[in-house]
DNA sequence: CTACCTCGAGCTCA
DNA sequence: CTCGAGGTAG
């Protein structure tokens, strides 16, 4: 029943959009239903409408457990709203043609806005909407601007933008949104980030590019002046921090076996269906070329750890 | 260099 | 879901 077609996430902070949110009876689409929606639409920047409205959602089916015939307590104490403001509220077919009118071609804005479109997406099903807006997500956009922070709920983001509202009211948390937008494209200006470069995060960093002071250069290592390569996941540090400690010695690392490579540091492989026989390509190759009489020395990652003891932070 | 594959970890929504 | 760390192909 879950209709295919859906909108694309977009990484970039948009001029007319708007900003929808919801409140739910709970989490899954699936079981679950909206019993408040607001929208707020901007274009340029200036606020051009909003709506808003509780949703009547239909009797739960565990009802008589608790004599809650809507919202359980939890959602009553999370949201403030009760079963007894829901009583005489229109239910989503009242205001179907409404909100759909509303957000017909909008590029939707929201926190972890997928969660909202899950549930628009199956409430509009019933009546042949297609709903394939595209959306912009404000926490992927704070992950990416923000990785530092332990967090990154709509509540947390708030407090670290100073900005008060009404949490966990759908109005309320479409302007603590509207802010934490505001506050994010202020960050990316200040900071020169290009949110839309393609690919940015995996802007794998050319080892042959990594510095370090030659004055503390360490010349009878076994590494210095020589060349060093990596395959395999290293269990204790990331690549990079494995190369700078070569680097630091005196020694430089590439990212690929050559003829001019030196050693080759093997990492897990554990869990590579494709690496054929247990040994990558690098492997491979550096057996060629020590066959060849090549001056390459293949170690496992315990023996390099042995050899760079003293000099791990 | 560019593009794309893959596993595993961690998170956010009510 | 997304992303990080790692791989492959051309």
């Amino acid at each position: 029943m879950s209709g295919r077609s859906s909108g694309k996430s977009i990484m970039e902070i948009p001029t007319d959009y708007t900003i929808i949110d919801l409140e739910t009876t709970g989490l899954d689409p699936h079981w679950d239903n909206i019993i408040e929606v607001a929208c707020i639409k901007y274009r340029g920047g200036e606020e051009a409408g909003r709506i808003q409205s509780l949703i009547q959602p239909p009797i739960r089916e565990d009802a008589d457990e608790d004599g809650l015939p809507y919202i359980d307590g939890f959602i009553e104490k999370l949201t403030g709203i009760t079963n007894d403001m829901l009583k005489d509220a229109p239910m989503f077919k009242d205001i179907e043609s409404q909100i759909e009118d509303f957000l017909a071609g909008e590029l939707l804005v929201g926190h972890n806005v997928k969660f909202d479109i899950n549930f628009l997406h199956d409430s509009f099903a019933p009546y042949d909407v297609p709903f394939e807006n595209d959306f912009v997500d404000t926490m992927r956009i704070s992950r990416r601007v923000l990785p530092d922070l332990p967090h990154h709920r709509l509540g947390d983001l708030a407090d670290y933008f100073n900005i008060s509202g009404t949490h966990h009211r759908a109005m309320g948390d479409c302007e603590m949104t509207h802010g934490v937008l505001l506050g994010l494209a202020g960050i990316i200006k200040e900071k020169g980030i290009e949110l839309a470069k393609k690919d940015f995060w995996r802007e794998k960093i050319d080892l042959r590019s990594l510095q370090a002071n030659p004055a503390k250069f360490i010349k009878d290592h076994i590494f210095y002046d020589r060349i060093c390569v990596f395959t395999g996941k290293l269990e204790r540090l990331t690549r990079q921090e494995a190369a700078q400690i070569v680097v630091n010695i005196g020694g430089h690392c590439e990212n690929g076996v050559t003829k001019r490579t030196n050693f080759l540091i093997v990492g897990n492989f554990d869990y590579r269906m494709h690496v054929k026989g247990n040994k990558s390509t690098k492997m491979q190759r550096a057996e060629q070329l020590i066959l060849k009489g090549q001056d390459l020395q293949i170690m496992s990652e315990s023996a390099f750890y042995d050899l760079i003891e003293g000099e791990i932070d």
